[in-house]
DNA sequence: CCTTTTATAGTCGTGATGACCATAAAAGGG
DNA sequence: CCCTTTTATGGTCATCACGACTATAAAAGG
């Protein structure tokens, strides 16, 4: 039918289901709620709701993700949709059609318990087992998702605080990869790209560690890389 | 709320929209369709209808391109989802959520009255005119899509006959893009990229055309593109 | 036979990158 | 206070990919 004006339609249950990463000791975690009910109860499962009736889905997900991180003042934050999950059979209970949203956050805030009693927690990206309904598929999903955006994006830095240093920054791409880059070539590729960041005056870390102060940077104005910075020794990678 | 599990959930329509390219007469062209009824009647719109029950957007997507050009035999075809565009005012009848799809043909079918009255034509991508609802965004953004996916895929072949020249791949990137590209660096890089292209053996194109018969090509197994063909001459591309 | 047209082959300089090596600046331990 | 360890930062060098460009080959049309 052409421009949907035949046929009566069906109504369909609209969510949004988010995969919101972070970084919490060097290692990629991702926000996780365990369910209370069936369908799934006690399983884990990415986090999200209905779409009310006068919201779209962009801000149905960022509502959500207030509720569940306690982040209003949603600054620090990139919230990117992924794709919508439509499978007939993805939900038991009825027809739900769930348009799926990639987060990324730099500091952990703890996952204060929202609007809802049920569990909410920070699990390792490695260990997120088992989810519930179609949510394994869509956290792999994210997950390359965000892989890739790193390539060619300067979207590293949304993992990142205001002020960070090139091994931070590095440490982002090494987690969300699962692989070791060098650090001299590293730190030239991203200051030799205009606008990726920009160096604080004076400012270095001291924080405890030992070794010599890392100077700090900010986040710059540029959001695209190029040319992009490759993930390493891989032929190909997926379309 | 966490895991929809809370609170009734109001129904909403789900509708795929579908932005079809193919390649007539060396111009990009998209298959738009006439609206038969209010609103917008009078006005093109991208094809599209709502979803099934028992189907999933894919398969929605898949049966109304069937419907739209006659090709149920969709072996050359590329279909791929874009994103889904829900604001809550897209469509002044109701709440609609759409989920857009992005696809690809190599020779233009012509359109043939499918299910329907309402007359549906290729239209230059270009003189694409002011459409209905918001699908001059949806057709912005699918057209992006697929350019920058020229860039890191093997994707331009699905524009391309089974057997084709270099000179047709490298027309395609040319129209889509819109940019001019150097024949023999063009060539260089297909043929430098394995998999990419394969050569069939002792077949030339005769057709017609003065000049030098080309060696003809089939599309290989490759699906990435590494490193990528890029667009010349911009400095940020949007992510 | 000569011009036009298109395909194909090569050349050359530049810039980006991977694999290194070297130095600087801090902490900690003797 | 010296020396080792640790981390940040600076640099070299060969290779590769690419843009710009020139040259040759093979057809059609007059």
């Amino acid at each position: 039918m052409r421009g949907y004006d035949k046929h009566a339609h069906e109504p369909f249950a609209v969510t949004v289901d988010l995969a919101v990463f972070t970084l919490r000791a060097g290692a990629l975690h991702v926000l996780l709620v365990e369910r209370g009910q069936q369908p799934y109860a006690g399983h884990w499962a990415l986090p999200g709701g209905f779409v009310q009736p006068a919201e779209s889905a962009e801000t149905a997900a960022r509502r959500e993700l207030a509720e569940e991180t306690g982040l209003s003042d949603v600054k620090e934050l990139h919230l990117e949709q992924l794709r919508t999950y439509s499978e007939p059979d993805r939900d038991p209970r009825m027809r739900v059609v769930s348009v799926a949203f990639a987060a990324l956050l730099p500091h952990p805030p703890e996952p204060h318990g929202g609007s809802d009693a049920s569990d909410a927690r920070w699990v390792p990206y490695d260990s997120a087992g088992p989810l519930a309904f179609d949510h394994d598929t869509i956290l792999a999903d994210a997950h390359e998702r965000v892989g890739a955006k790193l390539e060619y994006t300067c979207l590293a830095t949304a993992f990142c605080p205001p002020e960070f240093t090139l091994g931070e920054l590095q440490e982002v791409y090494e987690t969300v990869w699962g692989t070791g880059l060098d650090r001299p070539n590293f730190r030239r590729k991203v200051l030799s790209t205009p606008g990726f960041v920009e160096p604080v005056p004076g400012a270095a870390r001291l924080t405890g560690g030992r070794g010599k102060p890392a100077a700090l940077y900010r986040a710059g104005a540029a959001t695209a890389l190029h040319p992009p910075l490759l993930r390493p020794s891989r032929e190909g990678r997926p379309a």
